[in-house]
DNA sequence: TTGCAGGGGTCAA
DNA sequence: TTGACCCCTGCA
């Protein structure tokens, strides 16, 4: 069948999805922007989204997602994927800039998925202060704990947990998982969105900097994860995130001196303006790889 | 083996 | 604007 410009079919619980531009699963499952999706041997990707374990594997021109069905990709996997953006269009907008084509030719399959947007709250509270190892290791062990067990090829996984079963849980409980200070953001975040006090679905109702505004009262969240917890979870995508990765891509190759952060926002306002959160990616993406900054 | 610096920030003073 | 913070890794 065609959904949406994609002929999809569905046989033997996988589905295959048909000419799927600008789609690496390299680029996009380690740019830094998801902590669930693993590299399997054989190159593909299994990850845990959506209460579900599927594993994605290219081949070719076409996208192969195991543990799935016709009505999952449409209700489910189609959105997580971005399907209905057309990156190539927004690449040829963002390479009139020259460092960002070059930017882009490297990570030229990156997409942003659109995660949950409570687990994407959690998860970038966590990666504060962090680095990617750790913030995997202590997501799988909050999963673990309070998630629920589900079982693909032989293996046990996790779903990441509600918002209650954090809200509920002992700050001492959460401190198994070795999320250090963190913990008591955690619980106190979770408690905010569990009673009401906080409304995630009106977030995207908000305009941007409403809605940044509105993040940086749970605690744990400041200026970088309310970015990111915006754009990673398709909420907003005129956002641009700086960490030290995109502070130092900005010093190299954009201003040969430590431009602070509202030179920052100015420049890409003006640069990448609405797109801006497309280009982070393409230039945090960039920077991490060529270690860009000499880290 | 032990010790220390530094990480994909936030908070409080 | 600055230091403390929890844990982990890499490296003397």
């Amino acid at each position: 069948m065609i959904y949406r410009g994609y002929e999809i079919r569905e046989e033997n619980n996988k589905v295959y999805v048909d000419n799927v531009k600008d789609f690496d699963p390299v680029h996009i499952f380690e740019s830094g922007q998801c902590f669930r999706w693993k590299k399997e041997q054989d190159g593909s990707f299994t990850g845990i989204a959506m209460d579900r374990v599927v594993n994605v594997r290219k081949d070719g021109n076409a996208i192969i997602i195991d543990n799935a069905t016709v009505d999952d990709f449409i209700r489910i996997w189609f959105d997580y994927f971005d399907l209905g953006i057309d990156y190539s269009a927004i690449k040829e907008i963002l390479s009139k800039d020259d460092i960002m084509r070059r930017a882009i030719s490297f990570g030229e399959g990156i997409r942003l998925l659109k995660q949950d947007l409570w687990e994407v709250v959690i998860s970038f509270i966590i990666s504060a202060n962090n680095n990617i190892p750790r913030i995997t290791k202590i997501i799988n062990a909050i999963s673990a704990m309070f998630g629920k067990q589900m079982n693909y090829k032989g293996k046990v996984y996790y779903t990441f947990p509600e918002i209650d079963a954090l809200a509920n849980a002992e700050v001492d409980k959460i401190a198994e998982c070795r999320a250090g200070y963190r913990c008591s953001y955690i619980v106190k975040t979770a408690h905010a969105i569990s009673n009401g006090e906080f409304d995630l679905t009106r977030l995207k109702n908000l305009g941007t900097g409403d809605a940044k505004k509105e993040l940086l009262k749970l605690p744990g969240v400041g200026p970088k994860v309310a970015d990111c917890i915006l754009l990673f979870s398709g909420t907003k995508f005129d956002v641009f995130p700086v960490d030290v990765w995109v502070a130092r891509v900005m010093k190299e190759l954009y201003f040969g001196y430590e431009p602070g952060k509202a030179k920052i926002m100015d420049m890409v306002q003006k640069k990448f303006g609405s797109l801006a959160g497309y280009a982070q990616q393409y230039l945090f993406y960039y920077a991490r790889e060529n270690k860009i900054g000499g880290m």
